[in-house]
DNA sequence: GCAAAAGTGTTGAAAGTACACCCATGG
DNA sequence: CCATGGGTGTACTTTCAACACTTTTGC
């Protein structure tokens, strides 16, 4: 028996021992590369629908050190960077029908009054993470794990579609209470790959100047002498955050209608 | 047996039957009344502490709608004005000790398998009610219910304190994309009492001139030829809302940090 | 040398801030 | 008649928004 099938037949039978009932989690995991935003999705065994990375409550544990947990298998990291958002607890968002299905196609067995059968209120998460350092790993109930163009997203399993969207939303709003920037890009990043991001996440474009002008007023960015080179124009500098500086303006806000 | 004693007694013996385990709400109330902030509170009976109400949520209703039948409950009033702002989950904030053992002051008897002994994980969600509509009224494990003034409020039951601090903060930061004055305020108002639940909300003093002049500068506000009378000053113009001019400007956002 | 994209600067409009002045009312 | 607090106005400053011009680099 294969290891995931082995892992799929533990959860069946032992999740009503070791998690909490009635409650899960789902991740919208985010990344930026090559001037794209990116969110992390897992392919259901054997069917055509993608879904967020999801787990459950061990009974011990925080719904926050839950979702890093889920996240350090999905990703390799630790500590990542997470903000729970919403509860989606609509009675008919999920049965796991579809979960239930995938599991019987890898040949187990799931009766209807299984652990994973019940109704189960998610707790949604964003997560904001390093896209190099992501080494995206599939689940018991999944057989691949990438990272997608936001804008290629097209209908994920059960609600997750509501999830992202909600989760897009608040990252809106969070963009000037959150270390948004310094918790996606690398450490070294351009200003127009910083543009780029904030570009993204609002849904607009923004004047090259005035972008310029107002994020280095914020005096939370450090620039290097050093410029990326090999493009066919102008080298731009790298910057890099101050971290310092940045969780100190933080407190307050970044301010500003974008 | 009084009634309310019958009601925590159905409780304890058929919570598992109705309810989802594991989750609980928890609900900070917000009014405006005599020019201050008051939050709804219940006292534990036979204790000296207050609380925030709660619930728990049915097997077939959204948190949402179990909210919102837990306030009818406490304050006569249906569908108010209701946002989740967080999940409280740290595994030690309650065993609910501190209800059991009002339980049996009352003289009920609660064994530790009983279900209102199990982990519970709540959601906070924060309402919005016109002060003079409540009709407060007490709980199965509580004796009374009543209006407290933000400032009065001291030490409160479990994570409460987190909670409801956790609650004002999301309320700073929603107003200016929530229908806060709205909804907290009677139909008619005068410009100092909605500077006065600005500077609450704020925790800061608002310059007067500056305020109303930002404040009617949306358009979301009428006012009408009557003043308010029986002061020893001039008197203060009625407003009221425009209710669509209102809904509309919140699609965008009541930008400017204040 | 030319296209592409970066760095820097200017300017007028809008918004925010800090005030001063007068007015109505009850005691 | 005066203390209290409301209504309105103005002048200064800061920020925002829309621009133009120059510089560097690969082809």
């Amino acid at each position: 028996m294969s290891e995931q099938k082995q892992s799929l037949m533990n959860l069946l039978e032992t999740g009503a021992t070791y998690y909490l009932s009635h409650i899960s989690l789902d991740c919208v995991v985010f990344g930026f590369h090559e001037n794209q935003l990116k969110v992390l999705l897992l392919k259901m065994k054997d069917r055509d629908k993608w879904g967020l990375p999801g787990g459950f409550v061990r009974k011990e544990e925080s719904v926050e050190l839950a979702a890093n947990r889920v996240l350090k298998e999905r990703t390799g990291l630790d500590n990542i960077f997470l903000q729970q958002f919403h509860v989606f607890s609509d009675p008919d968002r999920s049965n796991n029908k579809d979960l239930i299905e995938s599991a019987r196609k890898t040949g187990i067995e799931v009766t209807e009054d299984n652990w994973f059968a019940q109704r189960f209120i998610s707790i949604g998460f964003y997560a904001l993470v390093e896209f190099s350092q992501v080494k995206p790993t599939a689940d018991a109930i999944s057989d691949d794990c990438t990272w997608w163009d936001l804008q290629e997203i097209k209908s994920l399993m059960l609600d997750h579609n509501l999830i992202l969207n909600k989760a897009l939303e608040t990252l809106r709003l969070h963009l000037n209470y959150q270390p948004i920037g310094y918790t996606l890009l690398p450490d070294k990043f351009t200003m127009p790959e910083l543009q780029k991001l904030y570009e993204t996440i609002l849904g607009k474009k923004l004047d090259r100047r005035n972008f310029q002008r107002k994020i280095t007023g914020y005096g939370i960015l450090k620039r290097w002498e050093e410029r990326r080179s090999g493009v066919a124009h102008k080298a731009p500098y790298f910057y890099s955050f101050d971290t310092e500086k940045y969780k100190q303006a933080l407190q307050e806000g970044l301010d500003g209608g974008w």
